[in-house]
DNA sequence: ATTGGCATTGACTGATCAGTCAGTCAACTT
DNA sequence: AAGTTGACTGACTGATCAGTCAATGCCAAT
């Protein structure tokens, strides 16, 4: 194996969806991995050090997709567009990444350290915001619970496909970006 | 102790919240709830079933809160704001509980029968909007996915305001509002 | 071929915990 | 008063697991 690393935080991240973390076992994650038990504590301290390592790497995947989704210009209309269905093109293709992460961000696991590291994954698209919301396009809403409305909205429409596999994964991204963009837009919507 | 059924349910309750359940012994939640370590087998066949318990509880306190504060007749909007601002209520009066029903519903610990039997406290509220998008007061929009994203929205405004316990929860709870009418009303806001 | 150093191994340990069960005792019945 | 019940108790068990470490394997440098 090149790179065993790599591998116990894929092995792990498979495994924590199939069983959750509490109920997978460093042994498990370390023969599936094809290594010893021994060799999963010689790449991270601790079972926590793990979990934090899968934490990253999953918003680190979601991260990338997300900053090659989104268009580099625009309108504020399209460029938010293009996150948003970015975002949830990423979830609805790793339904189970998108669970876990999901899990892991309440998990008590993820402490200190780790959600700082954390991605901003909306940090330019925020800003993007705060100018449009300057120029009085947008209604003037405390940016910072802007996003996590912007983020709970995507969690969401995430989350109806995943229950409702026939729904249509375009029209459900661009029904709840409206919904919100009508919701902060003060002009008419500018498509 | 008059009813024990219930103490394990509020201490384990306190518990879950402040160490997470799977730090959480079982005969640590016996011990402060005043009782033997057996004797909550005697409540609870296992440590799950005491889980759901609690997860249950929960539900239906919050449930109870919003059938109070939401106004039985009224617009559309306003009735819907009363539950809004109902449920962020709640959750600011009971950020650990809120906190904890969050954890909870996406842990495996409850499955089956649990998130079935799970109160469905927002199902009126969908009617009352149901029959608004047949008068075409609301934009069409699938039930199912305008009842998760207003959950989430509810949920988010809850956390933005646990995270800053300066702003005002009345603010919060109308931005947050106003944003999802606008998102969703076809007519002009109705205030 | 030999050596030194480092990654790897997996049996083992110490601790934790859910759940059990033989026994106790207060309350109730006759 | 004697008998019966069953809620309650808490020491105990069997299983599980994170993390350790002495032994081994591997390979690069000499």
């Amino acid at each position: 194996m090149i790179d065993k690393r790599a591998k116990l935080i894929e092995t792990a991240t498979r495994l924590f969806h199939e069983r959750g973390f509490w109920d997978t076992p460093t042994a498990l994650i370390a023969r599936e991995a094809g290594v010893a038990n021994g060799t999963l504590f010689n790449y991270f301290p601790s079972k926590a050090a793990l979990v934090e390592a899968v934490y990253l790497s999953l918003k680190q995947s979601w991260a990338t997709h997300l900053q090659a989704a989104a268009p580099q210009s625009g309108s504020v209309h399209d460029r938010l567009a293009g996150y948003w269905t970015g975002a949830i093109d990423w979830a609805q293709a790793h339904p189970d990444r998108h669970a876990l992460l999901g899990q892991l961000k309440l998990s008590d696991e993820i402490g200190d350290g780790a959600r700082a590291h954390g991605i901003d994954m909306f940090g330019a698209t925020l800003e993007l915001i705060g100018e449009a919301m300057a120029r009085g396009e947008i209604h003037p809403i405390e940016p910072t619970l802007l996003k996590a409305l912007a983020e709970a909205q995507i969690s969401a429409a995430i989350e109806f496909l995943v229950k409702h596999p026939d729904a249509s994964a375009d029209e459900t991204a661009r029904t709840s970006f409206e919904i919100f963009w009508r919701g902060i837009a003060l002009a008419p919507s500018g498509d």
